[in-house]
DNA sequence: ATCCCGCCTGTTAACGTTAACTTACCCGGA
DNA sequence: TCCGGGTAAGTTAACGTTAACAGGCGGGAT
């Protein structure tokens, strides 16, 4: 007897088995319409031997709906997009759909390739979290406009039907860098990105303006990493970007005396850096982070950071998508932005007298 | 003018507006048999036009495969998982594959919903790399038996057709621990797992294995952590674990003088514990994690571990499943075991004279 | 007796795509 | 002149499911 290729089971198999139609083994299966206890009894019965899996791809086509969402981050192994899913899922799972994450390993190709696959799979919405990119954009406008609902986290754009939630990381790198000014900082530094790139991080535009708000200047030279860093080279980790950035500003001859890095992990490799050179946090150097990711409170010292709900913005991103999905698809655009919150730990201190004093000669002919 | 509700394009939507058959049009868009250039050319033009997009359900449907291979992985935000991935998305991607990753929270039911998510949407194949369960594991079989074919990572599963990849922990908890024992420590503690569910985890097994081939006791109490954590609350993060079960090493009276911890961010908890304690690492307390992860490099002191091919584990996983999936579904199951490397870095070195002593002393009274 | 309605099941026709087959034309060689 | 083969389409019939509709049967109300 010659194996035949496993040919999976169809309600068309089950039917005929129970003898009765497929329209009644659909029913059964999908527990609707009436079918007679004795009739239902028989079909599961049948169903259960076969093993039978229903098939999605005919039943999202007749329906026009598969129950599935998907959603695109940049980098599996972000703690930031870890809870971010963690948010959505709570949502989705609760509502009975399903939830396909594809990677885009933070490029713009693969973002796009991310968007087509979902969209060729015909998920019921799409849930974008990654960053904005020419291309990417207008792949998702694409999308928008043939009709899928599309929720945006955190990116930048912006399309009439297409919702979007929020941190408002302005706000947010603008307290981080007070902070570190009422402490009596002069000199902060910033790891994670250079000043010509900056104006599609947010939190490095708060650290801008609250500089300017309180009469610093912003020295180019504090300014560390970015560019050659994490956006082109997608395998190179943040902590390495954070610890090379931090070399950098250990290198000047006159170093800040606080620094602010772009996220927790970028915090985490400065925090090594400084460690390594035999400095103090916070009495050398004070160093605040973004995110409050889990570990950020287990390092030593416990890192001073900025929260975002993160959690609660994938759960909002999941109910504005869920509404248009299921209620009117081309209403208008709903947006959300979470406050941030200051979480002051170990790592920020008041600047000393010894350094700020010294810092201040330097300032003088720096400035 | 009412507005519709926006129907997707179809093939048979392009070939009226071209003047042809949605057969012509269908061998356009996948650049297969005879079409006249022109015809070509205009067919493409009329659907860049309506902004068409195929739809795979149809597509998959009447192909009976989808280019789509599923993932299960039990926590998104975990490094080790993501190495995993890539090395999948590597192989997949060169080969026209789409990857869609489910996430079960380390949780058996999670587990099984993933399994059937991916099922039912007509995956072409899935790469299990969550823990085993007794739910998850009997789907897994049926989705088996039904034809599906099935790669696993590190699963504690065997079956006659799915194929396995998996890195040599036993022996990399062996090395590691004979790496304490030959720089002279005695007392060797673990965190992560209890003694009793220690079955499931390889790496303790080969903790116990080399305690046991060098002479040493094995101590209920040098055990911390385990049952009540990770497992059962996949809220709870394993840094917390290594920090909590270091607290109670570090409380008994005769603490360990050199600790394995399950993973690198176990020990990172552990280590920042010890240091919470004032303890120097490694002269008071050697410590040594497991994975190799990005940051284990750059805690300070830096990490001793073991690291796993990660990256490989994952394109083998992947290879194997495309074999599978394109050549003879029925063949006998590959399996593939990397082995472990030994990382020294600096928080690992011989036990120091007097604590030795000391330890000794006790151990005496406690053998 | 008639009608209506609730229950149970069957029939038909899609959903969008494509494999397999058929038709038709044109050109070159025997 | 006829034949074969390459080219360029069109036709048909699925893939597996389900919405919509069409019976048929029995029982209670009129």
């Amino acid at each position: 007897m010659k194996k035949q290729p496993k040919k999976p089971v169809t309600l068309a198999d089950i039917a005929a088995l129970a003898d009765v139609t497929p329209m009644t083994v659909s029913r059964v299966i999908n527990n609707n319409g009436y079918v007679h206890s004795e009739t239902r009894e028989r079909v599961m019965n049948v169903a259960r031997q076969m093993n039978y899996r229903r098939n999605g791809l005919a039943r999202g086509l007749k329906r026009q709906c598969t129950e599935t969402v998907g959603m695109v981050i940049g980098d599996i192994a972000n703690p930031f997009a870890a809870e971010l899913t963690r948010g959505v899922r709570e949502v989705l799972e609760e509502r009975g759909y399903s939830l396909f994450i594809c990677i885009s390993e933070h490029t713009a190709k693969e973002d796009v390739r991310a968007f087509d696959a979902l969209a060729d799979h015909r998920v019921d919405g799409i849930i974008a979290a990654t960053r904005a990119s020419k291309s990417g954009n207008e792949r998702l406008e694409e999308l928008i406009d043939s009709g899928i609902p599309v929720s945006l986290i955190g990116r930048e754009f912006r399309h009439a039907q297409a919702d979007l939630v929020s941190a408002d990381n302005l706000k947010g790198g603008y307290e981080a860098t007070t902070h570190l000014i009422e402490m009596g900082h002069k000199r902060i530094g910033f790891i994670g990105i250079s000043l010509t790139e900056g104006l599609r991080l947010r939190r490095f535009q708060g650290y801008l303006e609250a500089l300017k708000d309180h009469g610093l200047p912003v020295e180019d030279g504090l300014i560390a990493g970015g560019r050659e860093a994490a956006e082109q080279m997608p395998g190179y980790s943040t902590e390495e970007m954070g610890y090379d950035g931090m070399m950098k500003l250990l290198e000047l001859k006159n170093r800040p005396t606080a620094v602010f890095a772009r996220n927790d992990f970028t915090a985490m490799g400065a925090l090594n850096a400084i460690k390594r050179a035999g400095l103090r946090i916070p009495e050398d150097i004070a160093l605040i982070g973004y995110d409050d990711i889990p570990v950020a409170a287990h390092t030593s010292p416990a890192l001073t950071t900025v929260r975002q709900p993160t959690r609660e913005q994938g759960r909002a991103a999941a109910e504005f998508l869920l509404r248009r999905v299921e209620g009117d698809r081309e209403q208008p655009r709903a947006e959300k932005s979470f406050a941030c919150e200051l979480v002051v730990r170990e790592s920020t201190a008041p600047a000393t007298k010894v350094d700020s004093s010294k810092t201040r000669k330097r300032q003088i002919k720096t400035a």
